[in-house]
DNA sequence: TTGAAAGCGCTAACAG
DNA sequence: CTGTTAGCGCTTTCAA
């Protein structure tokens, strides 16, 4: 049996089509007597009737979708975020649209074009990026005119909503503790640095508390590679190879932390005995290995959150570029010790 | 400016809508002459137009669109997914959608009721249902003839298509391990035990290999709480005050394997020598921890794959239900001791 | 090989 | 307060 139609229950209730709408919607300026409201209420429960959005966002050009477009953590890798840190990102973000009735529509960022097919094919109202860097296919967006928020980015434009948190600050926050606690020879473990990317910022606080406590920023102390446990592990054997000169490292996500840490005990080595950890990130792994990664804290479900909350502010008229950003913290746990 | 619809492109290429829809979409049994076909391209090109796929939608009763309902993890919490298992499995599929030409659409279920809303709302053509218990909502969805796929689930449906793994056998398998390495005092931990789901039958594979090999289920060594690194810290402390008898333990998901470890070091305990540990899913983080865990392993992204394309195959006419149990297989790390 | 026309299910002026 | 009407952008008979 197929389903009911709004023009079902307008027979069903003895109204027209536009009376059925009017009371579903509760259009506003529209009054509807009481009366007709519950004879077409009780059709709907009796018909069992589900309104078709498809056909909705047709004629009222909003079609209640979001568009979230992840980038792969890889080039040329298949799948979208082996890193956790997605994962909690849009699960805060799709608890979010529910709960104002919206539905998350997940892309990978296939081509960089996809930007544009996705809000364009299906009509999203509203579309959240996340780690865009300045491209074309970006600017294209301005060209829909719906509201766009870009998550931890450094592109800058007059439009695009963002939020983010102060990678800089964290990063230099990150060294600063490490140095406080008698470190001086502090390595930089990261994924690829890219031009206006958190990572880049991130190093950039790096070097900032290293200048800021006199200490000279070495190239060797650099090890960008992909973010990934496997690089890690191949770090700490690097390190090992050219004679381990430093005692601590900052990594610019946790999963890094781990996967020196885990690279170094094959080595025989100790973290934090043999070498101090600072993470970035606080995915919810952080308290989980062992010793567990004194990192910087960043409330990622609010992330996710809020991302969605500019999005609906922008489609109920709130004017204006919005910007946040969260604060972050560090948090100690066990993978620094004082020298 | 507005974006072009197929009566602009009609109007630019001098034909009518219809032959611009035919050649777009290539419609069999309708011969377009190439010169024509070629106009309409161009045209295409030059207003830049990209076909609405919800008024697609609405004249061809197809949406392109796979609705993806994950489970709350625990009830009550507001997030999907902060099992990594739920994104692996999720990146897995998008990829497999986006290859064919289809998108996801994400859905917590929030009530149970949400099956059904999603579908019908937005009128998806099919749906993937993680880890589904036998409810009415479930069957309500055999109204919609559309196809559903249930991932891990062990509800009896002529209909849905089915995916999963042997849990019961691996349970056995993980238990079985433990015990050719000379334990039987094992501990079980899990979540909740629902019935007919996939943490029954782990148990009973744990129960199956005890009784195998002649060892007596003992009530008290089944720790049954909820799926968390914090659950499982607990029962280290539980187990403690128990006077900890268990030489080894079987957990039903690699999490707690890994919240079980870092309990344990807490009190001073270390894994393996004074508990051995076989987990199960075999997420990535399993060979992060340290000691790594040894565990069952399942191919998670197949799960999403294979989902995805009983859909398509479903949806492209290939008639009865489909059913697939992935292998799974045990991977020795370093959680377990002989003695 | 092409086009005219009738919808798909809904919203939104505009009348009444 | 309620109904009429005209689309939204596309597909799909059916005729030409």
């Amino acid at each position: 049996m197929k389903n009911a139609s709004i023009k079902d229950v307008a027979k069903e209730a003895g109204v027209s089509k536009a009376t059925v709408s009017y009371v579903l919607n509760d259009t506003p300026h529209q009054s509807i007597s009481e009366e007709t409201a519950a004879r077409v209420r009780e059709a709907v429960k009796k018909l069992d009737y589900v309104p078709n959005l498809n056909a909705r966002s047709l004629s009222s050009r909003k079609t209640k979708l979001i568009g979230v477009v992840i980038p792969q953590t890889e080039p040329g890798r298949e799948f979208l975020f082996s890193n956790p840190f997605y994962g909690d990102l849009l699960s805060s973000a799709e608890y979010a649209a529910r709960r104002n009735g919206y539905h998350l529509l997940l892309s990978g960022s296939e081509s960089n074009q996809s930007y544009m097919s996705i809000a364009r094919n299906r009509g999203v109202d509203g579309i959240i990026i996340v780690g865009a860097y300045p491209t074309k296919w970006l600017d294209e967006l301005h060209e829909l005119s719906i509201p766009v928020v870009l998550v931890d980015t450094y592109v800058k434009d007059p439009v695009y909503h963002t939020i983010g948190i102060n990678d800089r600050l964290g990063g230099r926050m990150a060294t600063e503790y490490l140095i406080k606690n008698g470190h001086r020879s502090i390595a930089f473990v990261c994924g690829q640095i890219e031009d206006q990317g958190v990572v880049q910022k991130r190093y950039q606080g790096y070097r900032d508390a290293l200048e800021g406590a006199g200490i000279k920023v070495k190239e060797e102390h650099i090890y960008s590679g992909n973010i990934s446990f496997e690089y890690a592990q191949a770090v700490a054997q690097e390190m090992l190879k050219r004679g381990k000169k430093e005692t601590a490292a900052f990594v610019s996500a946790d999963i890094l932390g781990m996967g020196l840490i885990k690279g170094l005990r094959r080595l025989n080595l100790r973290v934090p005995r043999d070498l101090s950890i600072v993470g970035f990130d606080d995915v919810y792994l952080a308290k989980m290995c062992d010793p567990s990664l004194t990192t910087v804290h960043q409330d990622i479900a609010a992330k996710g959150t809020t991302a969605v909350q500019f999005i609906l502010d922008a489609l109920s008229g709130e004017p204006g570029k919005q910007e946040k950003i969260l604060p972050i913290e560090l948090v100690e746990r066990e993978s620094v010790q004082k020298i």
